[in-house]
DNA sequence: ACTTGTCCTGTCATGCCGTCAGCTTACCGA
DNA sequence: TCGGTAAGCTGACGGCATGACAGGACAAGT
């Protein structure tokens, strides 16, 4: 499928030197935890590496390309995020474990990796294709499953039908995304980490069946 | 208030000093908007100025120094967002009105400023508080008008007692700006744009309110 | 014309970028 | 055991951005 790993001038990369690769982009991913984005130098991540910048530039083309490799694995887990959604009842009890579920879950998710989360962000922001192609494929795995359970209730006749499927689940999971990335913020209105969740999942919840949770 | 505009070095600027400070200004927010934020050089703002880095550097520490300026300029004019909400009745068809004007303009604002709203959201979510607090001040505008909005209901027995209004105006701005911010990305889930804000309004009127809105 | 203070830029040391040639290391078949 | 071959790494280099400074240009008042 992807076949071999391959260095910037096209050797194969045997087992050293995926083992330096794997490193450089650890060190990366620890710098983009430590300092902005904008400061992370190529010099940097090499030392930290205990290597040098030209062996950076042997597997990587630049620092915005080993981000992508990162980002890329990160995709990868963030699949499994379907399972908090797929196949879930939306009514009674259970719709209300569904959204409280989906938020812990995704919450859990964007903060286990906050950093690279925070560039993904950016380069789809600034309308880089490859960004914005690992952020839908991250966001898809919850919001394709949203869009169904949203047709699925309308199809019952629970939710109007001038709502917009994809339109609403896209805008709630949006909310997740913005609310995981910026938690630190609602500290300042006074809002404790703990009295979020659930308050996110009554938005959910309102949001895909139109009415308040049966808890 | 403000005192004088100041360079580094201490001299206050005058006419000709601060017409050349703010076309730096200028130039750096059109190459906010046109290449990524890592790449923006100062030489780069310097020489579309048709000036000289020494200057840049007269009038501003970094480049960073130089966004904040910007950033805070456009706070100004967000803490009009407040207009939006505040003293507005959320219940029957002027509560439907009141969500789809919020959006409206909320998302008017974000799109007009987005290339520096992507740089100021970058630095808070690195937990720069510059930028942090600048992004407060533009979303206070909104939340805590929203935020007495619900108190006002819960007040009145007609919201939970149970929600959290800080949380949850916080979390539906917060969901209005991220929604602003990958308004392209919606498109690759076949939603257009028109059927974007009917929705988000009901999701905000929903949220506010509990209640669909009686349009 | 002269002074004063603002305003701009040439220049320079420093440091990162990105590339290349060349050296070292590991593996393998004879 | 001994080359042979390809992988792996780095020193070194030209190029460019940074950031500081001193000094020249300019406008305004006297």
């Amino acid at each position: 499928m992807t076949g071999q790993v391959r260095t910037v001038d096209g050797r194969v990369a045997g087992r050293r030197g995926q083992a330096t690769r794997q490193k450089l982009l650890d060190c990366l991913s620890e710098m983009l935890s430590s300092s902005p984005y904008r400061d992370v130098k190529v010099i940097d991540v090499a030392r930290r590496a205990g290597t040098s910048p030209a062996t950076f530039y042997q597997y990587f083309p630049d620092v915005e390309g080993a981000v992508l490799e990162i980002a890329e694995e990160m995709a990868k887990e963030g699949a499994g995020l379907t399972e908090l959604v797929a196949g879930r009842s939306w009514v009674g009890k259970s719709g209300w474990q569904a959204a409280e579920e989906l938020v812990d879950g995704f919450l859990g998710f964007w903060r286990k990796h906050e950093a690279i989360l925070r560039v993904v962000d950016l380069g789809a922001a600034e309308g880089d294709k490859r960004f914005y192609k690992i952020r839908m494929k991250i966001l898809n795995a919850v919001t394709n499953s949203l869009t169904d359970s949203v047709k699925e209730l309308q199809a019952k006749g629970k939710v109007d039908k001038d709502v917009s499927p994809a339109a609403v689940a896209g805008s709630l999971v949006a909310m997740l995304a913005a609310v995981a990335s910026h938690q630190k913020g609602f500290q300042s209105w006074g809002v404790k980490q703990a009295e979020l969740k659930p308050n996110l999942a009554l938005l959910v919840h309102l949001g895909i069946t139109g009415k308040k949770p049966t808890k």
